[in-house]
DNA sequence: TCCTAGTTACGTACAGCGTACGTAGTGAGG
DNA sequence: CCTCACTACGTACGCTGTACGTAACTAGGA
């Protein structure tokens, strides 16, 4: 009747340590360490449960005592980079916080370029998570907002961050992984658009690819979207 | 010497059909059908190689001469489902243009759950892509901005509606996979919180939850952020 | 016209995945 | 001290993407 609750529950929920039976061979902070160290150097595809195991020096099974599907695996890594934010005591600009609060994230995923395809169906909220947040809200204690306000604007900064870092990344992995240098990939590229636009169907693209010359240095089209992002909630 | 390319390119550029051999027996659209029913119905997880081919009829291998690696498949799902857009004759009110744009957007992520798990790393131009931004571009031409802006406010607009949308649908995901009800879920949540915020290590976080009541309807809120960020481009 | 080379079709096979399940050992709470 | 939740972990299942080999087919060049 009681028996214990049913599967999907958030990780956070779950004490580390229940008190009964032998203690635990490794914390919650090593499994995610041996994670987020396997997805740095090989990539988020070739993280497995085993991998994480075979570095941690348990049987893959064991780990599932400690993380009981892959998707918590996944929280677990957001929480400890979560922890990588440097929040010091924020100033009255809340507008420049956001702003380095931005970058920092940025600099965050470009470390760990694996955090934006793993960060969308994060739902729980891990400690790190919290205390991130909590450090948001006291940044924007200079903004005079309901704080429904103030999380869409979190969220949107977040969003925002994400999205443009996630183009970011797509592009450099893909000259990454490509056979040819990045300028004949430009070029390639280029010369695909301009057959396409060829046909006569897409004047106006064609108008704008005959404008658009470089495409920009990355930061600075990133500080430039999320000055305008913060700017739509003074 | 000669040979053909090395492997990574985009699909589209390769022709559909190129003369030599017997005539292929399916058309992209018939495989990116396939591949949407497959994911609309059972999700994006349970979509294969094996399954694409099994609704089409084919071997699974066969696929692979369309094909050449999953992620072409998303490629062609993609535009597929873009090719839903109604595009119409666009009026001199850019911002309520875009506005429209992205409740259709939404409706079409709200319809097809997987788009925003697969749209992030789509790279390729492919032909309804084109005609999608051929189109904002003359939505955009009362807009007075460099094609550089109007492209960043284009991104933007996805991008907010993306990850807008991905909170929609992974709290609807959860509700609907949980064993529970969602007001159960609801309380659940907001009791943990509660225990995490008793500490007293997050101070705001505990007044925040004090004032946010009801989560507010998801439309209201979309059309809300919306109607912010394209402010910001005004 | 015929040959040939590129294409389609597809079965087999492999390495890897997440994880259900069963069993054995361990140690704290009642 | 007993009991039972917990840790540990090997085995096994069903599934994945896709490399590779083979056979049939057909349009272009000679």
């Amino acid at each position: 009747m009681a028996g214990r609750a049913a599967e999907p529950e958030v990780i956070w929920a779950r004490p580390e340590r229940t008190g009964r039976g032998p203690k635990p061979a490794y914390s919650r902070s090593d499994i995610a360490t041996a994670a987020v160290r396997i997805a740095d150097e090989e990539g988020i595809d070739a993280l497995s449960m085993r991998k994480v195991a075979a570095l941690l020096g348990c049987g893959t099974m064991s780990l599932y005592n400690y993380v009981p599907r892959k998707e918590d695996l996944y929280e677990l890594m957001v929480d400890a980079v979560s922890g990588e934010y440097e929040l010091g005591e924020p100033s009255d600009d809340w507008r420049a916080e956001m702003l380095a609060l931005a970058h920092q994230a940025r600099a965050m995923m470009l470390r760990h370029p694996w955090l934006p395809r793993v960060m969308s169906p994060v739902y729980g909220f891990s400690p790190n998570v919290l205390r991130y947040l909590e450090w948001c809200l006291g940044a924007l204690e200079s903004l005079d907002a309901p704080y429904g306000t103030k999380f869409e604007l979190i969220a949107m900064v977040n969003g925002t961050v994400m999205t443009t870092v996630s183009n970011e990344l797509a592009t450099a992995e893909r000259a990454r992984s490509l056979p040819w240098s990045p300028e004949r990939e430009q070029a390639a590229r280029r010369a695909y658009l301009e057959g396409q636009v060829a046909g006569g169907s897409y004047p106006r693209l064609a108008a704008a690819l005959g404008e658009a010359a470089a495409p920009g240095d990355a930061e600075e089209t990133f500080e430039r979207v999320l000055r305008r992002v913060i700017g739509a909630f003074a």
